[in-house]
DNA sequence: CAGACTTATTGTGAAATACACACCAATTTA
DNA sequence: TAAATTGGTGTGTATTTCACAATAAGTCTG
């Protein structure tokens, strides 16, 4: 217990904001605590930082350790260190986020914490210490990002439709985007592959099927091309 | 020295990058280290946070205690914590910047440090730590700043020409922008009081007088508008 | 005081972009 | 074959962007 008061007397952590789409909705990724403080309670993905270990690699290693997630992105937003954000001591922590397809993973929840899941942003209520406000802060980052560059690509399968897209697009940003559009401003910047297919086994007109051009998108930045929805 | 060394088992510092204008250039306030480690080169001012602290405090703590400024206010940019970063020992660092009108401070170096002062971004050198990283990506965020919220009025005399805020803006921007196209732009935000009076004492045509309107721009603010240069 | 000098100020046309909006097309299924 | 469902497309208007050059209002010099 000693170590640890030492420990605590000053002490950073990595919390991570780890959002997921599963193909209609914007979700984080929660672990429920198995321990005090905040026994039982929702909170982001993250734990102390090992004294030797850099801060990026420790975002990923507590990522890994506590939802089973490997070879996840994640990129800074900031640090948050009120004095007593942490009831035990002096913690700071950075917090990380990124953006990933729900089903490329499979989160197997570390023992101590008893349970880790997805949840829609609208439903998340109250977290541990001050991981409402982490999140929210992340939550806006991550929608100027999507809107600056083409991560939301990654989200869908291989092959998807222009709705798709623009679904996904409209449950990150949290508004309705006009379908014409959307279509002519995404299709205008030449970084969909048609893949002269149609969807199958829909009830209705089938859709074509695209796919994300990224040779031709990493030419483009390389020639000074922004992305902007 | 025992209570430094355990301090540095795990400490947090933050380091300020304080950007002036001093009417043409952009500079940076760095002070010359007076002590190891890198004794003697330029550095970011910056020191360990008490524990006690927030970080937001702390940030103004020392730039007060390094430089005299006081009353600055400063916006949290992240986390540098690479392992090796500090010779010493582990410690992570919060950055911090702002941007302010030189001539509305005085500069009084800490007698540990041997001196602080402005330095023109373009002939910045070798810096102590990792400065110069932070020092990059905090320029990068401030550039982004100004061009989203009218930040650059503040840094002006209460009258000035528009020439005078385009020079500004140009110098923060590292770029050359249309004189027309600038003017047009800024008028039309309705951001600027005409103050009906004219330069005096140049030798040449002189130019209007003008001053930010503060109360509309937060109106503007509040029905949802945003600046956007 | 005239002419040179320096910087301030202003407008226009073309091109690209943003935006709102409504109809026909292709498929399934009853 | 008709209904239901979603996919797909085009046009006109308003707005914004951008490049660009001539005149105006002072000071300075001889």
């Amino acid at each position: 217990m000693s170590e640890i008061e030492s420990f605590f007397k000053s002490a950073f952590s990595v919390d991570n904001v780890i959002f997921g789409f599963d193909g209609s909705d914007l979700k984080v990724l929660l672990i429920q605590r198995g321990a005090a403080p905040f026994k039982d309670k929702w909170a982001l993905p993250g734990d102390l930082v090992y004294p030797n270990e850099n801060l990026d690699t420790a975002a990923e290693r507590v990522l890994e350790q506590l939802t089973g997630l490997r070879g996840v992105y994640l990129e800074q937003v900031k640090a948050f260190g009120a004095v007593n954000r942490h009831p035990l001591g002096r913690v700071i922590t950075i917090a990380y986020y990124s953006l990933i397809k729900i089903s490329d993973y499979v989160v197997t929840p570390a023992s101590f914490a008893q349970s880790a899941s997805w949840h829609s942003i609208a439903q998340v209520g109250e977290l541990a210490f001050d991981h409402n406000e982490i999140l929210d802060t992340c939550l806006r980052r991550l929608k100027h990002k999507v809107r600056m560059t083409p991560v939301g690509f990654e989200l869908l399968p291989p092959k998807f439709t222009l709705t798709e897209l623009q679904q996904l697009y409209e449950s990150i940003l949290d508004e309705k985007l006009d379908k014409r559009n959307f279509r002519k401003k995404i299709l205008s910047m030449n970084l969909l592959l048609d893949l002269k297919e149609l969807q199958e086994g829909v009830a209705h007109r089938p859709a074509k099927l695209y796919q994300f051009d990224r040779a031709n998108y990493e030419q483009f930045v390389a020639e000074g091309f922004s992305f902007d929805l």
